[in-house]
DNA sequence: CAGTATCCGATGCGATACTG
DNA sequence: CAGTATCGCATCGGATACTG
């Protein structure tokens, strides 16, 4: 590693800590494993990480093997993969999410929503059911951010999923008007979709046949399935 | 937290991060893992972190909920335990370390031994069997350190290790030569504790019905059962 | 033994500006 | 789009000294 080596112990703990556990590292190998490989949609997903340090990260990430970085040299199409040890590291991230899924408070991260990661986190996890008609146009609009970002389209279209914030006048199927805390919530599975449609504080409109099963189009966060234990006893971090 | 958040995400993995990928955090973690509740023996097992950012982290892992500080009042016995929710973190500090144990290299790591630290560490997980006679002496002697660092002894008795570093005149049962490189990487599982016998880079005298179970009594890393990788596979970090 | 307060120096990191 | 170099400041953490 070119970076200082800080533990120095044998114990594989903590060799794995030297590199695992730097700033912002585990979040990257996070955004790969959701499907980033090029360098401006992983920093798309990091928006508070300067790009020079995901730079320095990555090429870190490189050199120890557990990234690859191909094409690099003719200017199309570099992208990041992970190598078989990288790949190997899925569980470790997994369970780490999963434990904070199930323990931590969610308070404190539901003030002050990036609108934009959040959008960006929902396009990549939307399904695009062979059942929807092509395209299919989802609207929708947060209620309670500045009217400039409040506005946002899913575009379904041939078996992909595109995510706008110009209004191209599209000829729109469904519209979700919710507050983005609720949102955020609802996709992370902290809270029940059906019954933030029964308490009024998500509208869904459009044809029925679409909106009945708007859940499973709109998809989830890939630790939604984790259940949080008791609000009493979750943990303040 | 008392320290200022820096990823700012809903993302569970984000917010478990911003205090687990703390520096030694895990290491604290392990530390606590491995069956240390006092200060000083987790700050024994993390020899080169110093006893006031020990003292922050504790603090810290208290406050979040992840640890519960008991008998901090009267001043004896005060100990360090897991909450429930930090008795949940054990998988995912597992699972690192087996990631690591499979594909790290290991000759970094086996460069400048802390002697007193893997003496410390192979204590803890030696194994009083009852078939032993009480008390039960072990001198080892590391024969490629300074001479002052050179003799340890494990001591056996009530069902019970101790550890000494001071010659108190032992009837020593078991002697065993071996240097503290070799030692490590049989205590890890990083090579076999027969073949080194074997190729005579472990000499252990004393009577038989002890030494050819040496390796159950002497013990091993927790994570020694996992294999490592193919050697040109391994990464270095 | 079991910590804690203070001080100050190293360095990690963000901001900015730049290149191909 | 895909990065990289430089600069300067903030903060992190080690050393030291201290307390109960």
């Amino acid at each position: 590693m070119t970076a200082k080596l800080i533990y120095r112990q044998y114990c594989p703990l903590a060799m794995s800590s030297e590199f695992l556990c730097q700033r912002w590292t585990m979040l990257i190998l996070r955004e790969l494993l959701e499907g980033s490989t090029s360098f401006n949609d992983i920093s798309r997903g990091l928006p508070r990480m300067s790009r020079s340090l995901l730079s320095r990260r990555l090429k870190e990430l490189v050199e120890i093997g557990v990234l690859e970085h191909k094409n690099k040299n003719p200017d199309q199409n570099a992208q990041y993969t992970f190598t078989q040890a990288g790949k190997a590291l899925e569980p470790v991230v997994m369970i780490m999410a999963e434990w904070g899924q199930k323990w931590l408070t969610v308070e404190p991260s539901v003030e002050n929503i990036d609108v934009d990661l959040l959008m960006w986190d929902i396009r990549r996890h939307t399904n695009p059911l062979p059942f929807l008609p092509n395209p299919f146009i989802v609207h929708i609009f947060l209620n309670d951010v500045p009217e400039n970002m409040a506005s946002h389209w899913l575009v379904f279209e041939n078996n992909d999923v595109d995510l706008c914030h110009i209004d191209r006048n599209f000829d729109v199927d469904v519209e979700i008007d919710i507050g983005v805390r609720k949102l955020t919530k609802i996709w992370m599975g902290w809270e029940d979709f059906d019954s933030a449609i029964n308490d009024g504080e998500m509208i869904i409109e459009g044809p029925k046949k679409y909106t009945k099963i708007a859940s499973d189009w709109f998809g989830q966060s890939s630790v939604a399935h984790i259940k949080k234990i008791a609000p009493s006893l979750r943990l303040n971090y």
